[in-house]
DNA sequence: ATGGAACTATGAAGCAATCCAAAAAAGGCC
DNA sequence: GGCCTTTTTTGGATTGCTTCATAGTTCCAT
C-alpha cells in the first residue's frame, strides 16, 4: 500500500548548487519578494538545471497547513453528483487547491471510513454529500470534526455546519403551478419511493400548487414505483387504467419520465400531445431524447461552486455566520409538454 | 491557498499520556507484532481518549513514502471518463491508495499544471488520459518522470509507459460485421469529424469490414458532421438525398445515433424497423433510449480497472516488460436493429 | 567618514512521524 | 543466581521544508 520513492532533488540540494542558504531558496520558491532580482535568478538557474520538484508533503508539514481539499460524494456516475464535482472541482482549482476524491455508493462504513482516511491525510477543508441513512454516531462525529466543513446536497439534522441545499419542494411547486397553468386539472404524479425523503418533498410541493389552485388531490393519480425507467412503465400503465386518467403527468425523475413515454407511447398516445410530461432532474439526454423532456433543473454545477465558496470562506477564516443556501430549481420546458 | 490547522494530537503526546516512547506508539500505530498485547493495549486507550488522529503527511514525508496516486482525466461530465474514474477508483480503493483527481477540460496548460501539481503532492502513481493535442514537450515530461505511471484512452507515440487502450478499429468493425451479416449492402457511417483519430479509426474498420464482405466503399455513404445530435441530424438528412439510400447506418456516436433517428422519424422513417441503426459508445441512456439503441460498449470501467492494475503492479515494484492493454470492444444488439 | 534605515540573507530549531541500532526486560536452563 | 537467548522498548538522528530572530549589506543623508 505504499510506494517508496527514489532521489528527488531538495532545496537543500539546490541552495547549495547556487550558493547561499536553504531559507534562501525556500523564500524563492515562495515568491517572496524581499529577495534580489540576482540571487533569485540564480536560484531558479540552479533548479532548472538540478530539476528540483517542490515538496508540498514537508512543506504543509512544516507550515502546519494543507493545500488539499477533500470531497466526498455517494456516486459518481450519477449525473448530478459527477455535475456537482465539476462545479466544486473548477472553483477550488482557481484558488489552489487539489481535490482528494472519495465516493461512498451510499454505504456508512465506507463514507466513515473515507472522512477518517481525509482527515489522516490533514485536508485543509472537507466537503460532505452524506450517505441516506446517517446514524446519531456520524452526527456527533462530524460535529466533533475542527476541519471546516461543509455539508451538500443531503442535510443532516443536528450537524452545526455549512449548508448547501437544493428546495425540492419549491421545485416541484413549479412544475405543477406550469401544468396547471396550461389549463390541466387532473395531473398526476408517477414514480418514485413513498418512503424517500426525496419523494416526499416533491409531493409536498404537488399537493401544495394543486391546493393553492383550488385543484383536489385524487390519490389514484399518484402512484410510487422504483426510481428507474421500469418503475416509470408500470406507473403509467397503472394510472392509465383509471377511468378518468389524467390529462398531464409530473414524473418524479426524468428517468421515471422515460418510462412514462414508453408505456404511453405502447398505449397510443403521443407524449406531448395528447399528455404533457414534466420530468425531474434535467439529465444531460433530457435535452436530446425523443421528445425533448420538459423538466426541473437543480443546477448541480451551480450547487457544487456555492459548496467550494462557502468552504473557501471558512477555510480563509472569513468570519461569519453559519450559512445555509437553498438553491431553487427552475423549469425548462421542452417539446414533452 | 493555504489552511491552518488548530493543535492536532500528537504521537507524542499520546505516547507520554501511555508512558511509553514515541517510537513504540509508532510501531503500534503501524500493527508491528513485536509489541506485547499489554502497552499495545495501553497505548490504544490513549489514542482513545485523546483523540489521536494519525497524520499520513508526516509519515509519508519521513518513510518517503506516498500513499496517493493521481488520476488525470480530461472530462468528468463525459460519461466514459466517469465510468473510467469509478474503476480506478475501486480498484486502488481497495489497496489501500487515496485518489487525487484532475480535470484538463483537454487544455495542454491544465494538462500541464496538474501534472506539476501532483508530482509536487509525491503521488505514489499517476494515471493520465492525455489531451488531445500534445507537443513533444509533453512527450519529453512524460519519459523524465520517474513516478509509476500509466498512460489510458489515449496513447501518445514516444512515450515509454504502460498503456491501456481500446481498439476503435476493431469495434467499428464488429459493428459493420453485424450490419452485414443481417443482409445489408449499403451501409452508410454517418457523423465525426474527418480530421480526428477517433473517427479515423472507425471509418477503417469500417473500409475492413465492408472490403473483408466484398462490399464497396461508397464515398457518398460517409458524411462527416459534428460530433453531436444536431450533427447527427444534418448528416442523415444529407445521406437520405442520396438516390439509392443506405438500409443500416453506422453512427460514429451513440450521441449522433440519436440525431440520426430523429432525422429518419422526420423522414417518416422508423429506425430499427425501415433502417437498421448502430452507435458507438454505450452511454447510459443508449439502454433507455426510444428505440433502445445497439451500439458497440468499450467499457469504461473495466479500462479503469485495467489501468489501475497496472500502476499497481509498477508500485508494488512488480518486475515486468513494459505492458499495453488494449481492450476490444462489444457488440450490444438492442431495438434499434 | 559615519550612523541609521532599509534591504537581503542566514543558522538553527521545529513540524510529526519513521528508522536503526542498541539497551532493557523477560524467559529458559543449568 | 548467573548466563544466554529472545522478545520488547527506546534514544537520537532523519525526512524536506518553513519560521523567526538575527546578522550582514547597501545606501543615503548627515
Amino acid at each position: 500500500m505504499k510506494q517508496s520513492k527514489k532521489g528527488r532533488v531538495t532545496l537543500q540540494q539546490v541552495a547549495e548548487h547556487a550558493g547561499v542558504s536553504t531559507s534562501t531558496a525556500s523564500l524563492i520558491v515562495r515568491n517572496n519578494p524581499r529577495i534580489s532580482d540576482a540571487t533569485r535568478k540564480k536560484v531558479l538557474q540552479s533548479m532548472q538545471e538540478l530539476g528540483y520538484v517542490y515538496d508540498r508533503v514537508a512543506a504543509n508539514l512544516r507550515s502546519q497547513s494543507s493545500d488539499t481539499v477533500g470531497i466526498i460524494i455517494t456516486d459518481i456516475s450519477n449525473t448530478f453528483f459527477s455535475e456537482f464535482l465539476i462545479g466544486v472541482h473548477d472553483a477550488l482549482d482557481e484558488v489552489g487547491y487539489t481535490v482528494l476524491l472519495g465516493t461512498t455508493f451510499d454505504s456508512v462504513s465506507k463514507q466513515d471510513h473515507l472522512l477518517s482516511t481525509m482527515l489522516e491525510h490533514r485536508v485543509g477543508g472537507l466537503i460532505l454529500c452524506p450517505v441516506s441513512e446517517s446514524t446519531e454516531e456520524t452526527v456527533a462525529r462530524l460535529n466533533d470534526i475542527d476541519t471546516p466543513m461543509v455539508l451538500a446536497v443531503r442535510e443532516l439534522p443536528g450537524v452545526k455546519s455549512d449548508y448547501v441545499g437544493i428546495n425540492y419542494p419549491e421545485g416541484a411547486r413549479i412544475a405543477v403551478d406550469y401544468l396547471i397553468e396550461k389549463g390541466h386539472e387532473r395531473i398526476a404524479l408517477l414514480g418514485g419511493i413513498r418512503e424517500s425523503s426525496t419523494w416526499v418533498e416533491r409531493m409536498e410541493g404537488y399537493r401544495d400548487a394543486l391546493s393553492r389552485a383550488g385543484l383536489e388531490v385524487d390519490e389514484a393519480l399518484m402512484i410510487n414505483s422504483a426510481p428507474t425507467r421500469e418503475g416509470g412503465l408500470e406507473a403509467v400503465l397503472k394510472v392509465l387504467e383509471n377511468p378518468e386518467p389524467p390529462t398531464a403527468i409530473f414524473c418524479f425523475s426524468d428517468l421515471i419520465a422515460f418510462g412514462v413515454m414508453q408505456g404511453l407511447r405502447m398505449k397510443g398516445f403521443t407524449p406531448g400531445k395528447d399528455i404533457d410530461i414534466v420530468g425531474f432532474d434535467n439529465v444531460p439526454v433530457a435535452e436530446i431524447y425523443h421528445p425533448p423532456l420538459t423538466t426541473i433543473s437543480s443546477f448541480p454545477r451551480r450547487t457544487g461552486k456555492e459548496a467550494a465558496n462557502l468552504l473557501y470562506q471558512q477555510m480563509e477564516k472569513i468570519k461569519r455566520e453559519q450559512q445555509r443556501i437553498i438553491l431553487t430549481p427552475e423549469l425548462i420546458v421542452r417539446e414533452s409538454s
